[in-house]
DNA sequence: GCAAAAGTGTTCTGTCTACACCCATGT
DNA sequence: ACATGGGTGTAGACAGAACACTTTTGC
């Protein structure tokens, strides 16, 4: 009975997606412990005793990436018993989109990016933590431009519509992209192109500062519909 | 430090839904200790060492309503360290819909249903998990018919009617509903009519047995558009 | 002048909305 | 025969999908 009502170790573990080399891609750390030392995992830690677990989400983002003020949104509770060979530890995971520009991570063999259709063996149930995060971040775009989350401050409506391909692991129209994307609120056109390469500059295009949090992402869609 | 690096305790939450008396209804339970004692909460439990969250989920569930077997649906975890006003508690909500005839509560004066627009004063954050477990039902009846989870398992489409309207707080269009619902897949057109009442008898509806469980409510949008 | 990416409209189709009357039964 | 809830269809608006050519620049 004791065993029973024994109290469960808890970590928050972050999906850190990015848009990089033309890939979607997924920050990932090598563990230096048992279990699964030296397998792959999405970075994650405990959660401090004054900490909300969105606080925690965000400073183990910070930890791993550098970055804060991105978009980040908890995704699932995964507490299989099973999912842990040796203790009994719940997670509760987020997942966050962060731009590949603003990172500075230290990438070398122990923490890297991989692209999310050719990952690695990874610890515990990563990958399926991996998995739902890609499928709930196609939920989102489907309402909202969180991809723009992922390009840079200025971008050009083929970079976004890349984006969205990338996710959405699809191809696009690109008029029936751009008619819908331009009366996306808070989409600015901007008096400025893309000097990059040698073809036809694009004009370039910047999203009003929503700030997204994860306590926002509940209400996303609501807002639409208000 | 040792302060922060302390494991929290975890427990689960479940918003249990029904239509009653043409009101949705959540089951609530008087606390018997501190804190908050005599105030309203919504059941919930520890989490034992070898459940999982949803088994933890449907044992509480079940000990509350004697239902098994219905919709249930992770909902989202509430880790706010201030949210318990003594201990540090995270925990993990879930939701369920269940027929009203299905359920043997105890309905006294510590066990009872009550209409969720008007709810008495309840314990920690308890408000908030309910408010937002109307808002994720409401996202899944636009997605699919899990009202049917609260009816009988034959019903009259003006029963399903109201239950969408009861859920979704605002009055429907008779025929537009209708349209809709009957080309809903699974839906299965009775011979049999309601007896009930001094007027026009009305078809009879039930559905497939779909088991939706909370594994398999994550890809209930996937699974339509397949 | 040509290669390469940027940019631009129309038609069709299916879905959602609004809306009003007849039907079957019990009393 | 009448009161009550059950049951039905159509027209307009809107959103999403399919589809091809012209423009601007660097080389």
């Amino acid at each position: 009975m004791f065993n029973e009502t024994k109290t469960h170790e808890i970590t928050v573990d972050t999906v850190i997606l990015t848009l990089k080399d033309d890939s979607l891609q997924v920050l990932l750390v090598r563990r230096e412990h048992e279990p699964f030392k030296g397998k792959w995992a999405i970075p994650g830690g405990y959660i401090r005793m004054s900490e909300d677990l969105d606080t925690a989400a965000v400073r183990v983002l910070k930890e791993k990436t550098n970055v804060d003020n991105i978009y980040l949104e908890q995704l699932y509770t995964f507490g299989d018993p099973l999912r842990h060979p040796v203790a009994r530890v719940i997670t509760c995971a987020y997942f966050a989109l962060v731009r590949a520009n603003d990172v500075s991570v230290a990438d070398d063999e122990n923490v890297a990016w991989h692209r999310v259709d050719n990952l690695p063996p990874l610890a515990f149930d990563h990958k399926e933590i991996i998995q739902y995060s890609l499928k709930r971040t196609r939920e989102r775009l489907e309402l909202c431009p969180v991809a723009y989350q992922l390009l840079n401050e200025k971008f050009t409506l083929t970079e976004m519509q890349r984006a969205y391909e990338l996710i959405m692991g699809k191809s696009l129209d690109k008029r029936n992209f751009r008619k819908k994307v331009i009366q996306t609120e808070g989409l600015i056109e901007l008096n400025e192109f893309s000097k990059t390469g040698s073809k036809r500059p694009a004009r370039l295009y910047t999203f009003e500062s929503i700030k997204l949090d994860s306590k926002r992402a509940h209400f996303i869609k609501k807002e639409k519909t208000e």
